[in-house]
DNA sequence: TTGAAAGCGCTAACAG
DNA sequence: CTGTTAGCGCTTTCAA
């Protein structure tokens, strides 16, 4: 009856170290669960301490997740990881569940299933407490699907509306400073390359806006180019935009991929970066110190994002208030690298 | 008594569905758990079957876990999830886990905690059944520290000696086949920039000598250069080169990282690649692509690398037989990009 | 072929 | 302050 698995045989449960410290199953239990206002003679409690040491006693999580239908899991479903920010960001989140004795479960990268799915089944069977939801795919279905299930989840580096819980980025001003960054090199034609279709590429084209008219330049729209968020856009882009009569002095690219392939249209050109044109990446990672000449960028607290929204998620899950749960994080600094420098002098009076 | 969670009221347990189909729990217990030896009238199953469907019943982990003492749960150890490779294998690793019916915890990313002990304590406390060890730091404690609890793990991407189960990368084969790319093109004169401490190293210089040694080139200890694994090793590697007397007119970088620092010291000091010289990379990922010129490259099978070594895990954790718990993957191919070709003819005669 | 019942390890009501 | 006890949902032995 009993199962005979080597882990059933040699671990030490709660009543072992009843007997140890001479008290009751329930008093460890309570010892254990840390409850504030819970009333133990310190000896007591000290004896129970020291037999919990002694035995190296670690309460069994299943049990506990039977008992109490929790299972101190959280997932994340992650859209692609294979991405310069989800893995730092994972990081992040691994570190505050690890700290709030959660652990995490990465989840949904399949691509083969279907995210509201995933998170249905992992959450029906009680397997987890709360998602951490980054996905972009299927997020009208995923919010619909999280709120009949009325399970509670937080958006990572991503927000839809001001009704649901997330932590993100202030991807506006961040935008909004490394076009500073360039309108104070002396640049007065600056093209944006990215994505403009999302959300994501609306705020940050706003920002780069808000930093032209502070800087009193003229909004161009010749110079706000598709490029989406891969390599090809960044060549596509790069070469629209040098194809203008009065074409940029430098150019911000929504990510170092972005950047890559404008990057590589120059070299292909022979245009020098930063000295004919500066290149500027709106979000720092991995590449951008590869590429050469490295890439100024923004630095951003994508670790701190991972933490802060699992930290926020644990509250949620364990029904404590909490003081904020819309969180928009300002980005940590603009770094700057060998792309960016002075614009140069006009090449050439219009005839 | 009853913790009077959400969940706890709502979710449909296994007597419901026995109450259902007019028969025992034990008998839908049994269904449930597949035993191809189990003997039950057809009309009995079928009636199980429509239950569990009617009802959408999904059996409670927790229990089971309690029950079985095993909570079909993985775990990963990854020393540094921000790299190019292992998302991808934990990609894969993700998906070979959910086909079978785990979940995959990732964890270690921390740095902060000891990895062994962070291993030990999940597997101490029934968190996990197996362990996804690929890991570099405190190689030598973890595996003790794993011995001794006798768990269930494998390597990935990574071995120390035929002893223990591993998934890994025929590396020398795969250095071979580039070092070959590049001799089959003409040159003569070929470094290897790279690790050569780590067994990594070893085997990939092996590989390397391998190719030579086919081409009937002599081995030049000058060409091989301690280059580690990171950029700065890349450009003082390739500076190292660039001051010898007859420098190589081919460099191999061990990884894309170091290639991309030999490839700005070549921008730097004029040097065409790869007109005047060819830059290939040992491993293939997302930076080969960036930069320009982008590089040539092996790729590998990652993912597999991930499903392998979790299917073989399960297998293990199963006590089910294995025919192979040792596998080197071959690599996928060599990605031919625009950083290598022809040899220059001999720029200078010696005098 | 099927069912009854015990118990995995823990927590929380309730009673001392 | 501390102990007794029931039961979370599942599997499996043993009996029918």
């Amino acid at each position: 009856m009993t199962p005979k698995t080597r882990a059933a045989r040699t671990t030490v449960k709660i009543v072992d170290v009843a007997k140890a410290a001479n008290v009751s199953p329930a008093i460890v239990s309570r010892i254990l669960s840390n409850d504030a206002k819970l009333v133990v003679r310190d000896d007591t409690r000290q004896r129970v301490q020291e037999a919990i040491e002694a035995l190296g006693y670690t309460p069994n999580p299943q049990a506990r997740g039977l008992r109490l239908s929790r299972s101190n899991t959280l997932a994340m479903i992650v859209p692609e990881i294979n991405s310069p920010v989800f893995p730092v960001i994972i990081q992040g989140a691994q570190r505050a569940a690890w700290e709030h004795g959660y652990s995490l479960l990465v989840g949904g990268m399949g691509g083969e299933e279907e995210d509201p799915q995933v998170a249905g089944r992992l959450l029906r069977s009680n397997r987890i407490d709360g998602l951490l939801v980054t996905t972009g795919r299927h997020e009208e279905q995923m919010l619909q699907e999280l709120a009949t299930l009325n399970a509670p989840f937080v958006l990572v580096n991503r927000y839809l509306d001001e009704d649901h819980p997330y932590v993100a980025l202030d991807e506006r001003g961040a935008a909004a400073a490394i076009t500073r960054h360039l309108t104070e090199l002396g640049h007065r034609r600056i093209a944006f390359l990215g994505g403009l279709q999302r959300r994501v590429g609306e705020r940050r084209v706003a920002g780069y806006a808000d930093a032209l008219a502070e800087a009193g330049l003229p909004w161009a729209p010749e110079l706000v180019v598709e490029a989406g968020y891969y390599k090809h856009g960044g060549e596509s882009g790069l070469r629209q935009l040098l194809a203008l009569d009065d074409p940029p002095t430098a150019v911000l690219a929504t990510n170092e991929i972005v950047a890559a392939g404008a990057m590589a249209v120059a070299h292909a050109e022979g245009i020098r970066i930063p000295k004919d044109m500066s290149l500027a990446s709106f979000s720092d990672g991995m590449v951008a110190e590869l590429l050469s000449p490295s890439l100024t960028a923004v630095r951003f607290p994508l670790e701190r994002v991972g933490y802060e929204a699992t930290t926020m998620l644990v509250a949620i899950v364990e029904g404590r208030s909490l003081p904020q749960t819309r969180i928009s994080l300002p980005h940590d600094e603009v770094i700057l690298r060998h792309s960016t420098g002075a614009a140069p002098r006009r090449r050439r009076a219009r005839p």
